[in-house]
DNA sequence: ACAAAAGTGTTCAACCTACACCCATGT
DNA sequence: ACATGGGTGTAGGTTGAACACTTTTGT
């Protein structure tokens, strides 16, 4: 059917971008990415990854562009899910755009850091979040508070950890992503308690620390039935 | 802008629609409003009640428009949020569709019932919910699991309950939409400890139940603080 | 008399929180 | 020697779960 012969010819005149607040973690930090404008309107500003979405495409399959091409991450290995549809009427003076806007995790290794750099791309710290264009600040506090309750009642830890991780890495990581301090005794006997990690038998190179530590693994079994049911506990 | 002259016109040929997910409860069960279809194609099948959105207004708008009109309840005095937006490809002929779903709470008093049934909606029980056009399904599976959540981890029974109401109707509440059995004494403790609610001093009418009851009320202020930042307990 | 729903306490187990020191290593 | 970060246990309080009987009233 031709646009012009549709009945609801005045309701299809909408476009649909889809935006990512991709969190990043090294072990150390949160990060989170974001793009900086190339070009006029907000030349240098910095905005959110997104595309504009066909009308023949599918917003998982774009998602999965941009992830692939402009991030240089492979989408099937990180944890992608929908936050909601952001659909303020814009001063956006090209029309209707409707955001659904997406988040994900991912482990911020430094090829990843290079390839999202080659692409006008930074990694901003999660506490430092500038101005950005349009309402993406308010995507940016609706996806922290996502995060948040993940972190409080999912495993989140396997799509932002390397494979082998030290408990003070994935109490870092619970730290900075709940924003508060944990007490480090008490830490330790929650995620043994869970049974969700595994000691490998592995330590840390002893020369790049102080000191050696066990690294862990997830339990990947236990990891799923979490992800899907929560724990038994809350942080 | 026409739309002729809109470099990006190949995007903007997207139509909105938003369906609402109204969950409604009578002091004994737990409902959904569901709109039958008047017209070919699905003549006399069951839909979500929704709309189209056009370019200029406001989902929310929109929103507040069909509360109103077709289900006559103030969109003022109710929940209402959006779930997410459910933007597959659709097989719909007319062209490519964002669902932008809502789901609200309502006391579901006679007059409601009245009205909303006046304009073709029927309220089905929770639990007896047939197989629905488009992937309307879905929007309610989803929305179910939100309720579950939203019940588990903050107060929701203002928006569903009458000003005043029994221990017993709250617990039944509960048990419809965690759709499982409580304890009576234990759901007692938990809600008297919370300071949520307060005796009004007065009772059930005699000549409605076998035996009176006392009627409680919310404490709105803790109210309002539990609803932005939930219990400190899990149900 | 019986069916239906309101109301009421205790005990045990599990979990949460707060809290301090020793050890190994690199500088 | 000192600074850094890894690693470990206990005690007290709180919370959650299981569990049964009495009272009132309508039929």
């Amino acid at each position: 059917m031709k646009l012009e012969e549709n009945p609801l010819v005045e309701y299809f005149q909408v476009a649909i971008a889809s935006s990512l607040v991709l969190f990043g973690f090294d072990g150390e930090e949160l990060f989170i990415l974001l793009s900086r404008k190339s070009h006029e309107p907000f030349k240098d500003a910095y905005i959110l990854p997104g595309k504009y979405v066909k009308p023949s495409e599918g917003n998982d399959a774009v998602m999965h562009e941009l992830l692939n091409e402009r991030i240089g991450v492979n989408p099937d290995s990180i944890y992608l899910e929908q936050l909601k549809a952001f659909s303020k009427v814009f001063r956006n003076p090209l029309g209707r755009v409707v955001n659904i806007a997406y988040y994900a995790l991912v482990k911020l290794t430094p090829e990843v850091k290079k390839h999202s750099n080659d692409f006008e791309n930074d990694w901003i710290p999660y506490n430092k979040i500038p101005d950005l264009a349009f309402d993406h600040n308010d995507i940016i506090i609706y996806a922290k508070e996502r995060l948040k309750r993940r972190v409080k009642r999912r495993p989140v830890g396997f799509n932002l950890l390397p494979e082998e991780f030290t408990l003070s890495q994935l109490q870092a990581l619970y730290e900075k992503a709940l924003n508060r301090e944990l007490d480090k005794r008490n830490f330790r006997k929650k995620i043994f308690n869970s049974n969700l990690i595994i000691e490998t038998g592995n330590q840390t190179d002893p020369n790049l620390y102080r000191k050696v530590s066990k690294l862990y693994r997830f339990d990947e079994e236990k990891y799923e039935k979490m992800t899907l049911k929560g724990y038994d506990f809350l942080f």
